[in-house]
DNA sequence: TAGATTGTTAATCGATTAACAATC
DNA sequence: TAGATTGTTAATCGATTAACAATC
């Protein structure tokens, strides 16, 4: 939403591909890691679709944008789905990723195991605060900022993340924008001023909650 | 997308708003109060949307599905759009909240400013871990999970963010239905199944990086 | 073969944008 | 009055769904 939730594509070199689609598509990755920790060697989309809240034709054509990856009659081989939607979204190779701020949130973040089971590898924290830099939180080391250079430089950072305070977001941006960072998580309730080539996506944690406020003031849909 | 990030309505009894109005609402709401923190008494649709990156039709054209705020010839004063955005979305009204789920990320949300800013109140915090229990956390009682009827009751809980992990969040998410409460935020990155009256968000904080990721590997627009 | 399920086309539905009369 | 800006209609654009031949 916001930032955050942004619902069409608003395309740069494109693919043609909606924004919405590739979402769900996290979410048939989501759902078919989950099929098979159950042990199930295939599923169909209609099962998909039902298990998600979306119709078997969406989960087949949100698919087909990108291959043919069912056997029809058959279904879709979890594993192999598996494997070609990690390959879409770029997941089946590592990512480096840093985080900006070391305050609750960004110590949660540094230890969301979440991260790493997806394929994300947090490399380095930062932040200005003397009493934390050179401290290490869940095995991460934390950097003042303006070491930010240096570090990015050594581990080919290419995504950062940002929690640190919405008067601090802005400049926290830049300063990853000037060392190459190619995509910025932002979780500051701030809409960040960003080059066009680098790319966001915002969480406000805020917002999130007020939009299950307005569902539930007006029994609509919740997701 | 996710349970995180819908796109369209699925509406219950409904209203006829898009829900991706709704979402443009919240950028609405949270820009026009950085706007008034600078001493900016008015705005345009022109304006919201250049700062937002949409049209400016896109922007009366969403408001204009709750009335009529603006001034033709002036814009929006924005501390009407403000109080107007707030009553819409519900927030004009507190609303009680509980955390399950006191880890690192319980924790960093029962610490998090922004929820209080934007009029929740952050009531009470449950878990099963015996050591975290009768603790107080930011100021907020640990409760065991067993005294979920009992709290919910005494506060008129309404709202739930489940922040448990992901093989404890269905469990999480029975008990505070069971107990009344209205909609649910959830962390966890699993899928829950809830009856069709409560309401649901899912943030899934794997899957948002999982989509900056995409948004870069192919130089999409990225929110 | 009968049953299941895909990939894809055409039809439907919904959301965004452009344009403009009305208003200040 | 001239300039700015809204609210709203009609036109465009895009996304979802239904249907079905092809396949296993």
């Amino acid at each position: 939403m916001d930032e955050s939730n942004e619902k069409s594509s608003t395309p740069g070199r494109d693919a043609g591909v909606p924004k919405a689609v590739v979402n769900r598509l996290s979410l048939y990755l989501r759902e078919l890691e989950h099929l098979l920790r159950g042990g199930q060697q295939t599923t169909s989309s209609h099962q998909l679709g039902r298990v998600l809240g979306f119709t078997d034709a969406q989960v087949r054509k949100d698919l087909a944008y990108f291959g043919h990856f069912g056997h029809p009659g058959i279904g879709y081989r979890c594993d192999e789905l598996v494997a070609a939607i990690r390959r879409i979204l770029g997941t089946d190779q590592p990512w480096t990723v840093a985080i900006v701020g070391v305050g609750n949130l960004g110590r949660a973040l540094l230890g969301y195991r979440g991260f790493s089971e997806r394929g994300f590898r947090i490399v380095a924290a930062f932040d200005t605060d003397a009493s934390k830099v050179g401290s290490q939180i869940e095995g991460v080391e934390v950097f003042h900022v303006d070491r930010l250079a240096e570090v990015a430089r050594a581990h080919r950072l290419r995504l950062g993340v940002i929690a640190v305070p919405a008067a601090a977001a802005q400049h926290a941006a830049d300063q990853l924008v000037a060392h190459g960072i190619e995509g910025i998580l932002n979780f500051a309730p701030v809409t960040l001023s960003l080059p066009d080539h680098v790319r966001r996506v915002g969480v406000d944690l805020a917002i999130e909650l007020e939009q299950l406020t307005f569902a539930v003031a007006n029994r609509l849909g919740g997701e």
